[in-house]
DNA sequence: GCCCAGCGATACCGCAGGGGTATCGATCCC
DNA sequence: GGGATCGATACCCCTGCGGTATCGCTGGGC
């Protein structure tokens, strides 16, 4: 199987549509039906049941389309991997760190610190993104380590060095009738009725549904609890990096968070061996 | 970046010699130098070192070499549950468990009895493989769902599930003096002059250096154990299994063999998941 | 020191196959 | 029933993969 009748079944299994997947693709619809009728043939599996007017996933499909998209990541990653260790070789940078926005920004700042003191040390490029993103650039090669929070990441299919375990505290306005409290509970946060949980886009682009306000991203979280419009609860780290309008109090019994140094299992190359040692000691 | 150039890559990666590479494609040298060319103009990276007599990997040829393999696995992988799915669908087998032939024989026959007995069970296939060879069986599609042993196999990589710890057991021939003894220490068993341990050949057919015999698989070990030529240590299940030759004694100081049920993580397949369900609730 | 063997690169050719346009056949909607 | 939509088919062109012949370089043997 080529890499392009990949390329091709996804585009069509995503799209669900012969000819805006032939868009997509940039080439005309008639390659790309002749192309899957060959990739069919080959396996010997039914990939897609069409009737003319609706195309629609067979079992196999389905499998078919989660195995390509894994695929088509690990062959991505390969090209990238390569690219940026020709680029290292010639001096340039050497590994990129992916770390969610916001977080744990002074753990991020000491390692990088201790990393950068190490003898062999290479440049370190960090890609800041957004929730949950962290798997998918590891997966696919954009970045070749990744600082992770469970239990909130997933860490499937990934190699891990624990790094710190915190308490979680609640993010409130200051001036909420809680701030005056020495600790809480999840219940007494949860439940707060004109301060909701604002909801996250997921991977789709699209917000759950709920009662809370939406928010995209950490300034904008900041803003809707300092609005007095929500709440939050947080790795009690972030308290160093909040504003003076908002207030952090302990919440007793929320689930711990720890942070993660993660790396694709098979890649450990010398900078990424070279960070995780340093994390470890931190 | 297509699969026939990766695998050509792979080719000449591993013979370092065009020729060679060439003929184990089956195809011949010019247009395989071609390719590699091509890749590495496209790329914008030297992968190979070339003088007129030798060819070497530089950094970058390293690191694709790395990652082909794990990309052109992923493919592998995705041909070959593809083509399973479709004839799962059609009413035949429905996955593949992979285990060490002649471990844990028992809790495989449990796992497969109780598994039957489940309302959606399909068809399992077993796989029965030689020692560290279940990660690559899950890799590239051949096996579904294996059964590792802690401390012994890798999981990285891999999602998990602990099934059972048991104790180890010396494996020595009837008769030994140490034979009569209700429990041993290591020190013991593996600093005996005249039943040394035997070797295993690694992953490339090859056995390490050392004083024990060679061993290829389960029977012969435990024929050179019978014949006073060598002792072993064992997972305690593997009692069940013992010729009347061969006795068994515990290990007191031995580290714990920790049974898991492993599957790759983006695959959980209705069978895997039926599976690893059955298996937990063992 | 010269020549030959071995190896990768280059030049050139033929054709399989990937991509394009035109069109067909089936199905749904008004 | 006619038009619109969509995937499949027919046919053509040309890219690009693979083959053969040959070159250029290098190391070793005499």
């Amino acid at each position: 199987m080529e890499t392009r009748e990949l390329r091709y079944f996804v585009a069509v299994a995503e799209e669900l549509h012969f000819g805006r997947a032939a868009q997509r693709l940039g080439i005309a619809q008639p390659p790309l039906s002749r192309t899957i009728s060959q990739l069919e043939r080959r396996l010997g599996a039914v990939l897609l049941e069409r009737t003319s007017r609706t195309v629609s996933l067979t079992e196999a499909g389905a499998v078919l389309l989660r195995e390509a998209r894994a695929a088509l990541d690990a062959v991505e990653a390969a090209e990238r991997r390569t690219r940026r260790a020709a680029l290292a070789a010639s001096g340039r940078a050497g590994a990129v760190l992916a770390s969610k926005a916001g977080a744990s920004s002074e753990l991020l700042a000491k390692l990088l610190d201790s990393y950068a003191a190490e003898p062999d040390a290479v440049t370190i490029e960090v890609l800041l993104c957004g929730i949950g993103e962290q798997e998918r650039l590891l997966r696919d090669g954009r970045a070749d380590v990744a600082l992770l929070h469970l239990p909130f990441d997933a860490t499937a299919g990934l190699d891990t060095e624990e790094l710190c375990t915190e308490r979680q505290v609640a993010i409130l306005p200051a001036g909420h009738p809680l701030t005056g409290r020495p600790h809480v509970h999840m219940a007494e946060v949860t439940g707060l009725p004109d301060l909701p949980m604002p909801r996250w886009p997921g991977r789709d682009g699209k917000y759950p549904d709920g009662p809370g306000p939406q928010a995209r991203d950490h300034a904008q979280l900041l803003q809707l609890i300092a609005l007095g419009r929500a709440c939050w609860i947080a790795p009690e780290s972030c308290r160093a990096q909040l504003r003076d309008d908002l207030v952090a109090v302990p919440v007793l019994d929320a689930p711990t968070v720890t942070t993660v140094i993660a790396w694709p299992p098979h890649s450990r190359s010398r900078a990424v061996a070279g960070l995780v040692r340093t994390a470890t000691r931190l």
